[in-house]
Order: C-alpha cells, then sequence, then structure tokens
DNA sequence: GCGAATTTTTACGACATTTTTACGCGGCTG
DNA sequence: CAGCCGCGTAAAAATGTCGTAAAAATTCGC
C-alpha cells in the first residue's frame, strides 16, 4: 500500500527561492528533489524521472530553454517554468520548446500551488491507461519508469534509461550520434561517441535475447544507432 | 482525405475579444466554433466535442467556474482560461474547478497561440508515415534514413547513401561527375572519378533489378550520372 | 567518511567501410 | 584493325569505426 508520492524537480539557483517553492510543493505533498543548474538539473531528472519539473529560466550554466528540449528529448513529462522574464517572446519560446505552463515573478503560492495541481491533475487524467511499449521478450512502462523482461524487474541506471527513452522515441528513426551525445551528455560532448558505445552496449546486454546480434538496438555505422520495433 | 483539423471551442460574450481568439485559433489551423455564454457553450460543446476549449471567465449568464465544473462532468478535453482577473484566488479557483490554463488580460496573440499549442500538443503524437520516394520495388524514407527493397530493409553504408540522395534529389537531371565528387568527398576530389564507378555500381548491385541493364541509375558517358525515376 | 553504484576512461580485437589496385569490356578513332 | 579511353566489376589493402571488458575516477546514499 504504497501511498506513491509524486516527486517534483526543481531546477532553479536561487537558493531562497528554491526552498519557497519546496514548501509549496510539500504542502502539495510531493516529494521534492533540487538541482541548482541545467547539466545538474538534466542528471537528476535522469535519476529520478519526476512527475513534474518546476524550471527556472535565469540559470547560470546555460538557458532553460536548451533544459527543455534536452529534457523533451526523452521524456513527456510536464514542465511549469517560473522566469522573471515578462516579455511575450521568451514565453514563446519557452512553450514552444515544450514546457506547459509558465509563470511569471514575482507569483504567490496559492497560484503555484493550483497550477502545479492542474498539471497533475492532468498526468492522471491521461496516464490512467498505462503507456507501455513491448518489443522482444522486453515491456517498458515510462509511467513507472520501469522496465522488465519476461517479467523480471531490469535495473537501468539514469544515463541508460535515458538512452532508452530516446531510442525508444524514435522507433525505426537512425539517431546521430551527435544528437544523442547532445541530448544526453549536452553539447559539449558530440564529439565523444565512445560512451556511445559503451552505454548501447549496456542496453544490448541487458535487453537484447543475444547481445551479439541485436534485433533491436542497431548500429549504423557512421551514422548512429536505430531502435527497431518489432519485426 | 480530410486533413483532421483540431475543433476549438471559444466562450465569450465580447464579439470583439471573440473575434480576435477566433483569429488567433484559425492561424493555429484550428476550426473555430464559437459561443456567448454559459448555458450556449456547454451546449455547443455537447454537440462539437471540442479538442480546447477556450472559456472568458465573465460572462453575463453564470459563471464561468460552473461551465467548467459542469464540462468537467463528462469531458477531460483541456480548458483555456481568459479573464480580466487578476486576482489570485480567481485564478486558483479556475484551475481547481478543472481549468488548465490561465491567461489575464490584455494578452498578446502570441503567447495565446503558444499556449494553445502546448496545450494541444499531447494529444498528437503519432504522426506516423513520413514522406517516402519510391521507384522501381525500391521504397526511400529519408525520415528514417531507411531504404526497402520489396519491403525488405537494405542497408547502405554512408557515402552510399549520400549519392543515392544526391541523385534522388535531381530526379532526371544528369548530375556531372564533377559535382558529385565535390559535393561527397570534397572540392579536392573533384577528378577522382572512380570513387564514383565504385559506388554507383554498389547502388545498382543493391537496388536495380538486374545491375548489368540499370533502369534507374544511368550513365552518361563522359558526363555523370542520371537517376531516371520510374519509367 | 565509507562502501556501493555509476560514470568515465582506456585499450585492443573484431568488424565495416573506404580506398586502392587490377583487369575485362566495348566503343571510338586514327 | 590496333590502340586508347572511359566504364564496370571484383577483390585486396588500408583506414576507420565499433564492441567489450576492465580499471580508474566520480558520485551517491547512509
Amino acid at each position: 500500500m504504497s501511498e506513491q508520492v509524486p516527486r517534483v524537480l526543481v531546477v532553479e539557483d536561487e537558493a531562497q527561492i528554491r526552498h519557497f517553492v519546496r514548501l509549496a510543493l510539500e504542502a502539495e505533498g510531493c516529494a521534492v528533489s533540487e538541482a541548482a543548474g541545467v547539466a545538474d538539473g538534466l542528471a537528476r531528472a535522469g535519476a529520478d524521472d519526476p512527475a513534474l519539473v518546476v524550471l527556472d529560466l535565469g540559470l547560470p550554466d546555460g538557458d532553460g530553454v536548451d533544459f527543455i528540449r534536452s529534457f523533451r528529448a526523452w521524456s513527456e513529462r510536464p514542465v511549469l517554468i517560473l522566469s522573471a522574464r515578462t516579455e511575450e517572446s521568451h514565453k514563446i519560446d519557452a512553450l514552444d520548446a515544450g514546457a506547459d505552463d509558465y509563470l511569471t515573478k514575482p507569483f504567490g503560492v496559492g497560484e503555484l500551488r493550483a497550477r502545479v495541481r492542474a498539471l497533475m491533475r492532468r498526468r492522471q487524467r491521461q496516464g490512467g491507461a498505462s503507456p507501455w511499449l513491448e518489443f522482444g521478450n522486453v515491456r517498458v512502462d515510462f509511467a513507472r519508469r520501469q522496465v522488465t523482461r519476461d517479467g523480471e524487474a531490469i535495473h537501468l541506471t539514469p544515463i541508460e534509461y535515458r538512452l532508452l527513452a530516446m531510442l525508444l522515441a524514435h522507433p525505426g528513426q537512425v539517431l546521430t550520434q551527435r544528437k544523442l551525445l547532445a541530448e544526453i551528455w549536452g553539447a559539449s560532448y558530440v564529439e565523444s561517441s565512445h560512451y556511445l558505445r559503451v552505454y548501447v552496449g549496456h542496453l544490448r546486454q541487458k535487453l537484447e535475447d543475444d547481445p551479439t546480434q541485436p534485433r533491436h538496438f542497431l548500429t549504423e555505422t557512421g551514422v548512429g544507432y536505430r531502435f527497431q520495433p518489432d519485426a
């Protein structure tokens, strides 16, 4: 009878606001984790797979819009923006990058909490039909962040999970190495293809029947990788 | 082949704002229906089952919050509130009644459109078929970087694929050797026509019914090569 | 601070692709 | 008709890329 408390990730550099937001979210009955920057936030999001991300746009180590884009490459969780910028163009950019709501500072606790409730409610509404995805003898349940193979739970590390989510989000498509590296490790890692070799290897090891003869995680030499759903 | 245009319902008593919103939504490619009051709006919503409702809170014949509650009794479609009231309590009430977003007047067209896009984004997930190109019994799907022949996947190496893409981009035209070489191998290889002989051979081997009698990848002796779409 | 889990780095054999080389064919020309 | 030239094919050589295992460094939870 686990109470299934939704996890929320707050990405915000100012400690004071972060604390303020944490209190508001905890009052909503959420479990809160925090990150102070873009890189930190993406790593944490990959580890926690939060039900909601509350994101400040004015981060020290990068643009919040970049966070949204990277995050959207492998996750569809709602994102609520907090920002001091009231210009319409900023709102449009953030919403089109994949954000779900945009709240300008200063804002009241009550409105923040109400908007959080609205975003989480929608998740419940459509999360009812647990959208799993199957290939081979593997089932991936994104809502629960759970991967099973022949019914047995398979443990994936944060990076493995993000890579898997990204590949599965584009079935049949070739994802270039540069794109995968940029979305998962960051723009400055686009040349470090050895990371991919290692982690694709992990996925095959854990999810393919015969890791030496992969049927789902295919290599396109010199280009990237392709996820092949069931034949 | 109807394009499946999403229907949006605008519930707003002031004709001027209604028109303004209609224009914004139509610019998003939506089919718009209008209602001027709560009763009218609910009736219209029941008839149309719109993909989104844009709702003004200041209606003459009842409270907008009542509209939301009634609507939510039978529909889970997203609701976007427009309101002149900026008090936090109003926002909280509307969001908790079941609204998904709350926009205070005055607002910009751009922000309205962006928020509409954000609300509608989720429901349209799988666009499915990507544009492809066919000749003979071969199909080329550039979005997925996939080539099939009689339904069977054909593997192409990076150079083979680039050459194919280039030829297919200019159907019926003769592409000179120098141009192909410059584009694929670089400006300093424009004389090395033997590369082309090898790789055009590969394409014919993999894609032509009878590689010795090519029907699509034709040689223009002394000039270059020409891609011939279906006869 | 300590142990466990995870990420990063490194090295090397296996494999895929590209490049190079060689040769046969056929048309054209002198 | 002989020789030259451009083309097509095949296969060897060279290069580059990939997969794997394991060690080193880092992070995380307690």
